[in-house]
RNA sequence: GGCCCCAUCGUCUAGCCUGGUCGAGGACACAGGCUUUUCAAGCCUGUGACACGGGUUCAAAUCCCGUUGGGGCCA
């Protein structure tokens, strides 16, 4: 049976690279029925906090990547590692070191060999050439262990059997295998994974807009929506899929398809990705990830019960890319006090006779006893075949008066979801504001 | 600077291991068209890539070497 960790250090927000670290690792356990172990290395006393443990814990949870061991933590485990080096200097293959800058620190003796090989799931065979390395730091100073030591013999007490990190790590490899080989243990399988790089082919770094999970969850990206699209940076399925749900990803994963070459973080294609799961998303779901995005992210807006979701659902899910797009192109549905667009203002509501046609527009449908859309339609038809003009004419000034822009969904639709009481209210505001205007 | 990794459309990728079916397939993005109460969505069409140079071979995107470029780790 496999076993695999995540092992993060907690020094600032989930990076995107290492989430997608954090889905490999998860899929790869799912899939080959192994545990899927988080550990967090927090052996960095000056850089790591509570608030980042936090987040990465929020972050996996919030993904639903569930572990099956820990959270470990590297600060609480320190007696192991100590005892691990001291058993190592008994046996003569660790010794201390005094040393101006670094102090008392323990060394590993690394082995006397020409060629280094590590065996790599993803880039086959690397070959480093051992003279070139030293012996190297395994304890400091202050009694800490190093990175890739304390790396090591936790790999070895939790009997990881792959370790699937990212490429940054391949140049630690030869080390952690002399640390493995002191341990008299062998190591586990080694699947080194591409970089993910910023839209420029540089590090993904701020410069890029969103770098974290924390601002894609704030931006309203559905997890599943992550999951996919970080999943396919780096690992395809084979076929032309490029929509794939959780149980799609996990019985189709294999590190075999894991690509070498680091690729672009392309924020055109995760909205596109997004798009495809809002729509594809049952009503339930979209109602839960949209009360919980607005309770959350925009506190203040209305909460709407499941009835009304479910309407505004079958009129927005061809439209909303994101959550975010709740405030940005709906938020007329959940705020009194949205603010109309200068723009459409002045060219379609502060137009000749619009005041009047509005009226009139609202006389017509206070007639209505029933606000369907299909009344609505009726309604405004009528009005527009009386006036002789075209439908376009009415059509936008009323979409103006009730949402503040000249862009919307069905006005039909739209209307009836606002229901009669506050359409009404809306169109009368609007002639109230035009003539205040003047 | 030393060592290591990588190289298919602008981007994500299929193909590469097991050379011919590839005059290189898909997706996103982009451009145009259709549809239309606005804007999206949808549908159709189009632009667009095997980094370069040598080999090996009847045949190379696919194998080998080098160059260039990008990235990482250490200093």
């Amino acid at each position: 049976m496999i076993r695999v960790r995540f092992a993060p250090a907690p020094t600032g927000f989930m990076h995107m690279g290492n989430v997608r670290t954090a889905i490999y690792n998860w899929l790869f356990a799912r899939h080959q029925k192994g545990s899927f172990i988080l550990r967090i290395e927090d052996t960095d006393r000056t850089r790591s906090t509570p608030e980042a443990t936090q987040a990465i814990l929020d972050g996996l949870a919030w993904l639903g990547l569930n572990w099956d061991e820990g959270p470990f933590f590297q600060s609480q485990r320190l007696g192991l590692y100590n005892d691990a080096a001291q058993k190592l200097i008994t046996k003569g293959q660790a010794y201390y070191r005094e040393d101006a800058q670094k102090g008392k620190a323990i060394y590993l003796k690394m082995p006397e060999k020409e060629k280094i090989e590590v065996f790599d799931l993803i880039h086959e065979k690397i070959v480093f050439d051992g003279r070139l390395f030293d012996d190297f730091v395994i304890v400091k100073s202050d009694g800490f262990p190093t990175y890739n030591f304390a790396c090591v013999v936790d790999d070895v007490d939790f009997k990881i059997t792959d370790v699937i990190r990212g490429d940054e790590h391949i140049s630690n490899t030869p080390r952690q295998l002399a640390a493995y080989e002191a341990l008299q243990e062998s190591p586990p399988r080694f699947a080194h994974l591409p970089m993910i790089l910023g839209s420029d082919g540089g590090k993904l770094s701020k410069r890029h807009g969103a770098t974290s999970l924390e601002e894609y969850k704030a931006r309203g990206f559905p997890p599943g929506a992550l999951l996919n699209f970080l999943a396919l940076l780096g690992w395809s399925p084979g076929d032309n899929r490029e929509f794939l749900n959780l149980d799609e990803l996990i019985s189709e994963f294999s590190l075999a398809r894991i690509r070498k070459t680091s690729s672009q973080f392309d924020e055109h294609k995760l909205l596109w990705l997004s798009a495809e799961h809002v729509r594809n998303a049952s009503p339930q779901e979209f109602t839960r990830w949209a009360s919980e995005f607005l309770k959350e992210e925009a506190p203040g807006f209305e909460i709407k019960d499941e009835a009304w979701w479910g309407r505004f659902f079958t009129l927005y899910r061809e439209r909303l890319k994101t959550l975010g797009d709740l405030i940005t192109q709906a938020r007329f549905f959940f705020h009194e006090d949205f603010q109309f667009d200068e723009e459409a203002v002045d060219k379609i509501l502060r137009q000749e006779g619009v005041p009047e046609l509005l009226e009139e527009a609202q006389e017509s449908l206070k007639a209505l006893e029933d606000f369907s859309a299909e009344e609505i339609e009726r309604g405004l038809r009528d009005l527009a075949g009386k006036r002789g003009i075209g439908f376009g004419k009415l059509a936008q000034p009323v979409r103006v008066a009730a949402t503040g822009t000249r862009v919307s969904a069905s006005l039909f639709e739209t209307l009836s979801l606002l229901g009669k009481n506050c359409t009404l209210k809306r169109l009368s505001g609007a002639v109230k504001m035009i003539q205040d205007k003047r």
